[in-house]
Order: C-alpha cells, then sequence, then structure tokens
RNA sequence: GCUCCCAUCGUCUAGCGGUUAGGACGCGGCCCUCUCAAGGCUGAAACAGGGGUUCGAUUCCCCUUGGGAGCGCCA
C-alpha cells in the first residue's frame, strides 16, 4: 500500500508551533515510509485567506525544511467538490436547511438552558416547514444527514475510537451563500488525492466521525487515522490563548534553528527523550505513532531555546560553515570549534567575532600587570600551548596567580567577564591585537 | 450543560498484577577549569484522592477531583 499523507493549513494566519507539529508529523511519517507529502492550501474561506498567509506557510515550511511532492489551493478544485456534492444528493444524504444563522443560535441557548447539548434538531428535515420557509423565498444551505449510528475505527495513536454520531449535529457542508464548508473538500480532495493516512490533532477526532459517513457515502476509500494530542503551554493552558508569540515567524526572529524546532516538536509528547537530532531524516528515522502519548504535550519556548543551544554545541561545522567564514586569518571552522559551546543562538556568532577580529575596548583592571604582560608575549605563531607558557611567565614575573592573574588578562583581551576558552582565543585574537588590548587600546 | 479523551518525579515519559517504579530534560553536589559555558561523575525528586476486584494493585473496574478536546453557514 503506498502511503500518502497531506498537510492542509488555512491561509488565514501565520503558522503556529502546533500547524508546524502537524506539518511535521506528516511529514516524518512520509519520509519514514517512503511516502508522498502533499501540501493542500486550504483556501475555501475567500473572505478569511489572503495571499500573504498563503506565501507564509510556503516561506515557513521551507524554513523548517519540510519539502513537499505536490502543492494545490482548493480554490482551484470547486469542481471536484460539486461533483462529490452531486453525488451525495444522489445518495440522500444531502438536505437543504432554511434556518437563518440567528435562528440556529437561539435554537442553541434555548437547548443549553435545558441542559441539552446543542445538537441540531433537523427541523428543516419536515415537509411542512420546508414548504413554509421555501414559501417565504428563503435560499438553502445544505446538511448532510448523519446515520446517526456508531461510527469506529482504529486510530494509529489512539487505538480503538467509536463516536456515536446521534451525538452530533449534521455538519452544513454548503453555506447560503454556494460556499463550500471544510468537511466536504476536505474529503473530497482525500479521496482525489489517494490520501492513505489522516495524521492530525485531536480536535478533529469528531470530525473524523463525520468524514468517514462521507467516505463510505462517496464510495472512496477510508483512509487510516491519526490523531494525536494538542500542545498546551507550560502550565496547561490552551496554546491557542497565545498563538502570537509561537508562531514560526516569531521563533525564527528570536533565532531558534529550525532543527531545533523540529526536535522539540517531534520528540514532546513522546517516549523518546527530547534531544536534538542533526536532520530531519534522523527524527524521521525514530518516528512512530505507537510512541506519542495520549496526554497533551506541553510547548515551553525556554526548553525550546535550551535545546536550541544544544543543537549548536553538536553542530559540526559543515553545517554552518556558510554563515561562519574564515576570520582573521583563521579557518571557520578552528574559529567555530573554539566558540560554539559558549553560543546560545546562532547569531551569537558576530558578537564572538568581534572578540576574535575586533573592535575590543580593552577593560584594563591592573595596568602594571598588563603592561608586564604585554611584554611577555611571545612571538608568533600562536597555538593552544600559547596561552599555558605566556601565563605562567606572567605569573613568574608578577606573582600573579589564579583569579588575580586571568581576571585582568581576560578582561584587557576581550572586554568581558565571561567568553570562550582564552586558550582557544588567543591564538585567533593574534599578537597584534593583543598587544594592542594589553596597552588599554582598543583593537 | 452534553459527548469523547487523559492522569507516574517540576517537565516528557517507561511500566502492560508481584520492579530497589527505569530513562531523558531541568535542578543540587563533586570533578575539570582563568570566567561563563561545554564535558565527566553523582544526588534529590513521582504512582491525584476514595472505593472495589485480587493472595497481591502504579497496573483491572467504579466514583471524586484535576486537565485536554469537541458540540459553528471556522478549519
Amino acid at each position: 500500500m503506498s502511503i500518502t499523507v497531506r498537510f492542509a493549513p488555512s491561509p488565514t494566519g501565520l503558522l503556529h508551533v502546533g500547524n508546524a507539529r502537524t506539518a511535521l508529523l506528516n511529514w516524518l511519517f512520509a519520509r519514514k515510509m517512503g511516502g508522498k507529502f502533499l501540501l493542500r492550501i486550504d483556501d475555501t474561506d475567500a473572505a478569511r485567506s489572503t495571499k500573504a498567509f498563503e506565501e507564509a506557510i510556503y516561506r515557513d515550511l521551507g524554513w523548517l525544511g519540510l519539502t513537499h511532492d505536490g502543492t494545490d489551493r482548493q480554490i482551484n478544485r470547486l469542481a471536484i467538490y460539486s461533483t462529490a456534492f452531486y453525488k451525495l444528493q444522489a445518495a440522500g444524504r444531502i438536505y437543504p436547511c432554511f434556518e437563518t444563522e440567528a435562528e440556529l443560535e437561539r435554537q442553541r441557548s434555548l437547548l443549553a438552558a435545558r441542559k441539552l447539548p446543542p445538537i441540531y434538531n433537523r427541523a428543516s428535515l419536515e415537509p411542512a416547514n420546508k414548504a413554509k420557509w421555501e414559501g417565504e423565498g428563503r435560499k438553502p444551505h445544505w446538511r448532510f444527514l448523519l446515520s446517526r449510528k456508531k461510527v469506529s475505527w482504529t486510530d494509529l495513536v489512539r487505538g480503538p475510537v467509536e463516536i456515536d454520531t446521534a451525538t452530533m449535529s449534521d455538519p452544513v457542508l454548503v453555506r447560503e451563500d454556494g460556499a463550500f464548508l471544510y468537511t466536504l473538500p476536505s474529503v473530497a480532495d482525500d479521496i482525489d488525492m489517494a490520501i492513505s493516512h489522516v495524521v492530525r490533532g485531536e480536535d478533529h477526532v469528531t470530525n473524523t466521525a463525520a468524514q468517514i459517513e462521507i467516505f463510505e457515502a462517496l464510495g472512496g476509500p477510508v483512509p487510516k487515522f491519526a490523531h494525536f494530542p494538542l500542545l498546551v503551554g507550560a502550565s496547561g493552558e490552551a496554546l491557542s490563548k497565545r498563538l502570537g508569540s509561537l508562531s514560526l515567524e516569531q521563533l525564527r526572529g528570536e533565532g531558534m534553528e529550525p532543527l531545533a524546532v523540529a526536535s522539540y516538536l517531534a520528540k514532546i509528547g513522546t517516549s523518546d527523550p527530547v534531544e536534538p537530532r542533526l536532520s530531519l531524516g534522523e527524527l524521521a528515522a525514530e518516528f512512530d505513532f505507537a510512541k506519542i502519548g495520549r496526554a497533551p504535550a506541553h510547548f515551553v519556548p525556554e526548553e525550546l531555546a535550551a535545546l536550541n543551544a544544544r543543537l549548536l554545541h553538536i553542530t559540526p561545522y559543515s553545517a554552518v560553515a556558510r554563515q561562519v567564514p574564515p576570520i582573521a586569518g583563521v579557518s571557520g571552522e578552528v574559529f567555530w570549534d573554539a566558540i560554539k559551546p559558549n553560543l546560545t543562538k546562532l547569531s551569537d556568532v558576530g558578537e564572538m567575532a568581534r572578540l576574535v577580529s575586533g573592535p575590543v575596548v580593552p577593560v584594563i583592571e591592573d595596568a602594571g600587570l598588563a603592561a608586564k604582560a604585554a611584554d611577555l608575549l611571545p612571538p608568533e605563531p600562536w597555538d593552544e600551548a600559547t596561552w599555558g607558557l605566556w601565563t605562567k611567565a606572567v605569573s613568574a614575573e608578577t606573582g600573579a596567580k589564579g583569579r588575580g592573574l586571568f581576571h585582568p588578562l581576560r578582561l584587557a583581551l576581550t572586554g568581558l567577564e565571561h567568553g570562550p576558552e582564552l586558550k582557544k582565543l588567543l591564538p585567533l585574537i593574534g599578537r597584534e591585537r593583543s598587544l594592542a588590548r594589553l596597552e588599554g587600546r582598543t583593537a
């Protein structure tokens, strides 16, 4: 059986971490199984969909590295939905409804007041009502007639699931203005695109029950389903409340590496340890629906940031060669290996580079010691042993040792209290700049 | 309100009737060390509560509590 999955976002907003996780899980599954990953822009809601958001989806997915094997927009596929609509109509599974939105709203509050579930009462199915409302010249919207039986499937993450469609309203498929709503296009496309697995958040489980009935009514094969738990914030609050701060765009702006985001989203809520991976391929190889837990996973930005740092610490130079060019006459690789353990974000590289090639405004804490140290600077070439030899000589000459020796030197050479190991940094700074800084000159 | 799902260290989880309840992240300590990191070693830390079933419950059942989701002419 060939595997095809899809990610079907609506271009009505920026991709947030929840969306990204859906996309990623689909992609990883497809990659692992050697299947296809399709990108479908669900833009049937013309009023809310925008070109800018659509472009953002491509940009964000590209940033994450989630390549697709095909893409389309639902707005291009309306003929398919019409065909499906007529097929359902011919099967007697579609009926026109005439209630206004206000009337439906009132019905729901009436039911709520009686502590009853807000399920549509099928009033438009009554011939008398239908005749009356049609007589008033009302334009219909169209609902799918649910079986009111139990629908069951074996969910790849939740196991056996059973939903009684008698507990749901018949879904509206077509609006009064003729526009298709999400439900039918989704199923029609899944059939047309031969989607084998629908992988999405558990907010869709009840949709799935209705959609399975539509798949069956359409005579299409019913795909396998996997509904994973949603993401919640650090204290368990629903993530939707703070979506703005958790868009991929935001994370990118904060300097998070795409692989850090992918590693984090792929691992939280699973039985695997949350560790960085150097490639999406590794994440794909480790992907398994069985590893996904059934409780909501906590998305904690601070943990992501920590994972980002850990990713950088294990990142080989080859992966960042483009962003880390040779500096001050030494190879980018030597520089990278010297400063990488101190990185939190890749953008910190610029600041690290400044420590090497300047300008550094030295802080002279002990002028006498700095002067002696400058005199004792050995001739080049320098290597990692230079620091030890030099500081030993300075110590012998001045009697300074420990913090009293090293702290003034670090301040003079870098202007900072903390930083990468001077053993590694000193040869990169070189004799000329070291001398200048020890003499208190910006270099 | 109704329906569905969930409940093990702070966090993510392993466990599938008898375990010293394991791992990872984080946290503490030690080592290394010129600093901060990184790295190595090590330590503290959990079965939400109450009933059952059973010789025996973290594990199975029920209730309570807590959390998540759905109940749209959104997706």
